[in-house]
Order: C-alpha cells, then sequence, then structure tokens
RNA sequence: CGCGGGGUGGAGCAGUCUGGUAGCUCGUUGGGCUCAUAACCCAAAGGUCGAAGGUUCAAAUCCUUCCCCCGCAACCA
C-alpha cells in the first residue's frame, strides 16, 4: 500500500429536518462523522463530508404558517441554528446541502423522470383512513375505534391517486445484495433487523403527495399536480451534493458514498427505500450504512414534553467543545444507546481528560521546565531501556494499530480507539512515576538518564496530539503549541508511518493554561434545566419518591403548601412559532402579569383563550419551552392529552389565593 | 402471546455468536510519591453472572420455562 494516491472518502449525515431545533442527537452523529471526516484527511485520504438540513414537507408548511411566514424564509431563519452549531462543535464538513437549493430540487426530479421514464412509476389509487386535522393516513391497525391515534378526533376514509415507486421488484435482490456485502448494513445486529424486515413482503413506494394537500415540496416533473415525498427528495441529497456543492461534479470520484451514518430511527429508510430507489437508478449502493443509538436522559428517554433535552449548547459553553466531543464518543459504543447524565458527563471529563490527558500535560511540561530549562533534551539510546520501549511500542500500536481497526467505516468503535488511547496515557503516567524524574534531577551525574526520559515524556506529547487531532481538535492543536511543535493538521500527517523520535531536540515547550480544567460538580446547578434532576439525583425531601412512583405516595400538609395556586385572567393568546399545542398566554396575577406557555393548542384555539378565568401555578420554577420563557403553569383535566382547562367564573376577580 | 433492547461485585459496562480460571472504568479502603489540575502510582476489599429446570466432564456463555426493567420515532411546566 502506497499513501500516493488519495483514496476518495465520502462520509455523510443524515440532513437533518429543519422542524427541529438541534440536539445531542443530531450533535453526536454529526461529531462522530467529523472524526472521521478528520481521521481520513490525516491519513491522506480524499474526504467528502457532508451534512445539510431537509426543509420540505408537512410539518414545515405547518410550521410556517403558523408562524406567519412563507415556507421559504421560515427556513431560512432555522438552517443558520444547524450551521451555527456545526461551528461550535468544531464540524469539518465541507459542504452543507439545503433541499431548497434549486441544483437539489432539478437533479431530484431528474431521478424522478428517469425512473417515469423507465415505467417504475405508475399511478394507483391509494385509499386508507385520513385525519383531517393532521393531515395524514393511518393504518387500518392504527386507528382506534374510528379515531385518529394521535389526536383522538374520527378519522374518514379517503381516496387518493397518488403515484407510486416500483420498489417491490428489488425485495429480492436487496436481500442478496445484504447478504452478499456483510459490511452493508453495521452494526450486526441492525442488519438482522433489516433482514427480518424484508422477511415480510416489501410494498410499492408511495412518492407523491397531491398538491391540495402539501404543497410545499418539489413537483413531480410529469405532474405538476403532486410534489414528491419528502424522503425521496431528501435521500436524493447524497448524490445531488456531488454535482454542485463539490469543486467539480464528483459523482464518478465519490460515490457510492464510504459511509451513511444514520439514526437507529431512520435505518428502513436508508438501508430498504434508499437502497432500491439507487437499484432503479442503476446506481452502486453506499459501502456501509452505520445506524447508531440513541441517547435517554438521567435513564429516561429524551423528549421535549419531559424537558429534559439535552441542548449542545450548552453542554459545550459550561465544558468546551472537546470535552463534549469526548464525552459522547468515549462513554458508550457507537451502535447502542447510552444515557446522558450531568453526573456521569462531569466524571468523565474529571477522571479522563482533566487528571489523565491535562494532568499529563501539565506535569511533563513543569518537568521540562524546572530542570532543563524548557526546552526538550536530546535522549541517548546507551541511556534507553525496558521502559522506554514500552512506551514507545505503546504509542506507535495506537496510531498503528488502535486507530485504524477502530476507526474503519464499517466497524466505528470511537469507544475502543479512545480507550486504546487512555490507555497509552495511563502508561506515560506509570513511566513517569517509574523513572521519577524529579529524582534524577538532584543527581548531576545522571542528567543523560534524566535528559532520556524527559525526552520520551515530551515525545508522548506528541504522539498523542496525533492520536487526539480527529476527536479533539482544539486539544490537540493546544498540546502541540505547548509542546512548542509546528503541526500543521491539515496536512496528511498520518499518511506515513510515524517514527518514535520525531520530535526535535531543542524544541521550546510553553506550558500554558489547563487543558481541561477540573469541572465542578455545580457548574450545571443554574440556569441548566434541560437535563434537570428530574428523579434520581437530589430527592426533594427525606422520603421524597422517585418521580416514577410519586404518583401516588401520600403527601402531607406542608408539602401540599409549597404549592401557590393563584387565579389568573388571560389578557392574551397566541401560537408559539412552530409548535403544534403550545400557545403563550399573556395573564394578569391581579396587578402583576405573567407569560405562560401552555401545551393545550390541540384543544383551544388562542381567540377562545381570551377572557377566561384560570387557576395557575404560580411559584413554579420558570422554563423555556420552545424558546418561550413560562412563567408558571395553568391547570387542566386530562392524562395524556388535554380535556379540559381549569376555569373559574368571570366574577372572581384574578390575583387570589385557591386552595 | 405486538416488536426490539436489557437484567454480571456500590454505579456504569465488557464477556454470551466460537462453553473451560468472571474482566474493565468509576467509586471505596490502605499504602507510596511530590513533577503535576485535591493530581499521579501501587495494593486490597467487594460478584450464588435475574429465577428455576435441562444438555455437558465443564455454562454468565447452549436449550426450556418464568420474573423484572427500558424503548417503540423525540413540542403537554
Amino acid at each position: 500500500m502506497t499513501a500516493a494516491i488519495a483514496q476518495p472518502f465520502y462520509i455523510t449525515t443524515p440532513i437533518y429536518y429543519v422542524n427541529d431545533v438541534p440536539h445531542i442527537g443530531h450533535a453526536y452523529t454529526t461529531i462522530a462523522a467529523d472524526v472521521l471526516a478528520r481521521y481520513g484527511r490525516l491519513q491522506g485520504h480524499d474526504v467528502f463530508f457532508l451534512t445539510g438540513v431537509d426543509e420540505h414537507g408537512q410539518k414545515v408548511q405547518q410550521a410556517a404558517e403558523k408562524a406567519g411566514v412563507p415556507p421559504q424564509q421560515y427556513c431560512d431563519r432555522l438552517a443558520p441554528q444547524f450551521r451555527n452549531l456545526w461551528k461550535t462543535l468544531g464540524i469539518s464538513n465541507d459542504a452543507f446541502i439545503r433541499t431548497t437549493d434549486p441544483q437539489h430540487q432539478a437533479i431530484v426530479q431528474r431521478f424522478l423522470q428517469q425512473l417515469h421514464d423507465k415505467g417504475l412509476i405508475y399511478r394507483d389509487q391509494y385509499s386508507g383512513w385520513y385525519c383531517t386535522f393532521d393531515e395524514r393516513f393511518w393504518t387500518e391497525k392504527d386507528v382506534v375505534e374510528g379515531l385518529c391515534p394521535d389526536c383522538k378526533r374520527p378519522v374518514e376514509r379517503l381516496t387518493e391517486s397518488n403515484y407510486f415507486f416500483k420498489m417491490s421488484r428489488y425485495q429480492r435482490r436487496l436481500v442478496e445484495h445484504i447478504h452478499a456485502h456483510p459490511d452493508f448494513i453495521e452494526p450486526r445486529t441492525r442488519r438482522n433487523e433489516v433482514l427480518g424486515f424484508l422477511q415480510k413482503t416489501l410494498e410499492d413506494l408511495s412518492i407523491s403527495r397531491p398538491k391540495s394537500r402539501l404543497s410545499w415540496g418539489i413537483e413531480l416533473p410529469f405532474d405538476r399536480e403532486y410534489v414528491t415525498y419528502v424522503w425521496f427528495d431528501a435521500l436524493v441529497n447524497y448524490i445531488s451534493a456531488l454535482d454542485y456543492l463539490t469543486r467539480t461534479p464528483s459523482f464518478d470520484r465519490y460515490w457510492p458514498a464510504t459511509v451513511h451514518l444514520v439514526g437507529k430511527d431512520i435505518l428502513t429508510t436508508h438501508a430498504v427505500y434508499w437502497s432500491t430507489i439507487l437499484m432503479a437508478l442503476d446506481l452502486p449502493l453506499p459501502r456501509t450504512i452505520f445506524a447508531h443509538g440513541w441517547w435517554t436522559v438521567n435513564g429516561e428517554k429524551m423528549s421535549k414534553s419531559r424537558g429534559n433535552v439535552v441542548d449542545p449548547f450548552a453542554a459545550t459553553a459550561k465544558v468546551g467543545t472537546d470535552a463534549f466531543r469526548y464525552f459522547v464518543l468515549r462513554e458508550v459504543p457507537f451502535g447502542q444507546d447510552g444515557d446522558f447524565s450531568h453526573e456521569t458527563f462531569i466524571g468523565r471529563i474529571n477522571s479522563d481528560l482533566a487528571n489523565g490527558l491535562g494532568n499529563l500535560l501539565s506535569r511533563t511540561l513543569t518537568l521540562i521546565e524546572r530542570s532543563s530549562g524548557g526546552a526538550v533534551p536530546q535522549s541517548s539510546p546507551s541511556q534507553e531501556s525496558d521502559q522506554e520501549q514500552a512506551l514507545q511500542a505503546m504509542g506507535l500500536e495506537v496510531l498503528h494499530c488502535a486507530l485504524p481497526r477502530h476507526l474503519s467505516p464499517h466497524t466505528l468503535e470511537f469507544n475502543r480507539a479512545l480507550e486504546a488511547i487512555w490507555s497509552f496515557i495511563q502508561l506515560a503516567n506509570q513511566y513517569i512515576d517509574k523513572t521519577a524524574p524529579w529524582t534524577l534531577v538532584k543527581k548531576p551525574d545522571l542528567r543523560p538518564r534524566l535528559d532520556t526520559v524527559l525526552y520520551h515524556a515530551a515525545e508522548t506529547l506528541r504522539i498523542l496530539a496525533l492520536a487526539l487531532y480527529p476527536f479533539m481538535p482544539r486539544a490537540a492543536e493546544e498540546i502541540a503549541a505547548q509542546v512548542g511543535l509546528r503541526l500543521d493538521f491539515t496536512s496528511p500527517l498520518l499518511a506515513e508511518k510515524v517514527r518514535w523520535g520525531g520530535l526535535a531536540p531543542g524544541t521550546h515547550v510553553a506550558k500554558g493554561t489547563s487543558l481541561f480544567p477540573r469541572v465542578d460538580e455545580g457548574v450545571f446547578a443554574e440556569g441548566a434545566r434541560q437535563v434537570s434532576d428530574l428523579q434520581s439525583t437530589r430527592p426533594t425531601g427525606p422520603s421524597a419518591p422517585s418521580a416514577h412512583s410519586g404518583g401516588n405516595q401520600p403527601i402531607t400538609i406542608e408539602d401540599f403548601q409549597k404549592i401557590q395556586l393563584k387565579t389568573a385572567k388571560i389578557v392574551s393568546a397566541e401560537r408559539v412559532p412552530r409548535s403544534e399545542k403550545l400557545i403563550t398566554l399573556q395573564v394578569d396575577l391581579g396587578g402583576e402579569s405573567r407569560q405562560v406557555v401552555a401545551g393545550i393548542g390541540k384543544k383551544y384555539e388562542p381567540e377562545a383563550l381570551v377572557g377566561r378565568t384560570i387557576v395557575l401555578v404560580a411559584n413554579l420554577k420558570p422554563a423555556k419551552l420552545m424558546g418561550v420563557e413560562s412563567q408558571g403553569m395553568v391547570l387542566a383535566a386530562g392524562e395524556k392529552d388535554v380535556v379540559e382547562l381549569v376555569t373559574l367564573s368571570d366574577d372572581v376577580p384574578p390575583g387570589i389565593k385557591v386552595k
């Protein structure tokens, strides 16, 4: 293998739906892709790293309507949120695709036309249970007693004419492909899942929506009364980007993709829909589709309704980008679900980053500054022992074996790669302890030995900077800078075998501030109600039950008195932009006015609320919902969905106590 | 019988496919060191591997049954 010819290496994240505010899940996929991209570039590969946003579809259309702006304008406002996050997280994507790009739309239409010309798209009647309110079809199975499973309104039998892609005819070929390419779907359990899915008869895929129902999409080139199904639109991004977002059209260069990184929720879409579409277009399938797991928070599913969504902006603001990148990749195997809690997050940062890596840098540089005037001394081969041998062997093993093995696109064991690096860090700490330079420095005749030890300690840092760069680019740069190295990480530093001893003696170190300061437990205490300690971390009283069992436990009168209930009159009400059920209420608390966000938008229209007198939990900690501050909670009846608001007759004055 | 994931020292996990001394990280305890970010190094304690039955010379690992937990597409303050 020569390093002379740069291999194409095309890596993608899903294009994220703009309707969603970016959260840890988006960040996770994209960070993983970034690590692969940076590692690929260090190896001298010709990397193309694509991410972007999916902007068409019903949810966007509805959200834009609610916000009172045209869909395009709505998307233009939201796309930057993702771009900003990628900037914050140090993501080195080569391109950012938006499905509203005219060039993308043109290619989608070209593909549709091709399929149509080949007779792979046909028109047929589709009939099913339709919920007018939710504007969507439900299957026989979903519908409960004639009611929509989502909004509980009656559904109606609706027949609609639509275009279908003959997906079913590729079922057999796809199964064969999966069997013939063991790396096609990873990890293995996901592969089995897809094979299981393909044991059932594969239906044809509806790829159109009548404009009467949904106008925000790409028109079918052969029937202007329809737009294409969002997934068809979205999946094509992996190819359309190669046409107009690379310097020159590069389909032949980069396709098939080296790896599509996806969340496990959209595996079927990629492994089945996308694969069969490609087959129909006579295009090769991606080499690997890798489905990663999901994050829970404090052991619970993350959801906005639980208020435990991890905001990557907040997390990185407190502890830095690299710590966050490290945590998400180190904590759990990539294919599995992981749990995020402040406790484990801080634990990782302190024990691995501060105590392990940061401290190693710090102690090494101090030793060099104190005993050798800040210049890296020269090693004497005659002074080298088994200890240096072992250190060197492990450092090179990490670089030449562990990283290639664990970062291979069909392996993706980021956690293992990091474990290997950290074993090396541990060995380095052991090395310094055993060689005890602080003792050597007291004996002038052992100077050559001291110099040798310090050299190897410093060289260790150089190797670490190289190994860490894909994961923690800023930290790697900082290590290099403090050691006094001039490393250009944009060049293919790992294209050729790195040798031990590359650090030039005489290099002047420049110890700076702590690489990773220890993090205090309290950093997330204030202003961090996303991962709040809903049940486990901080019981509210001696006998405080967990949130799970809390509902049925008796409470004392003192407990009840903690809750301040007051009457309030609704002064104004309006829907929260982009929200399905949230309504912002301005209420009068008898002179005091408050803003409250309530999840009652499915039951009530804002106009119907103004003037009503309601009951408010007045001393609830303020919270933000969809970016809007809520200073209280309204009382309403209902289990999962709101049935009715608790209201009082109009002659009850606002602001009085309810008990 | 909806589908899927899981139950291993105090916590979080690996090991289960390819049976053969139960391993890692954190925490705890004791010791060492003092270059370092209350850090680093060494050592120790701690497990009937969810339960029962079966296969086997041998089972966390294979088979059967049972129990328990968690998800099932992320806007209810």
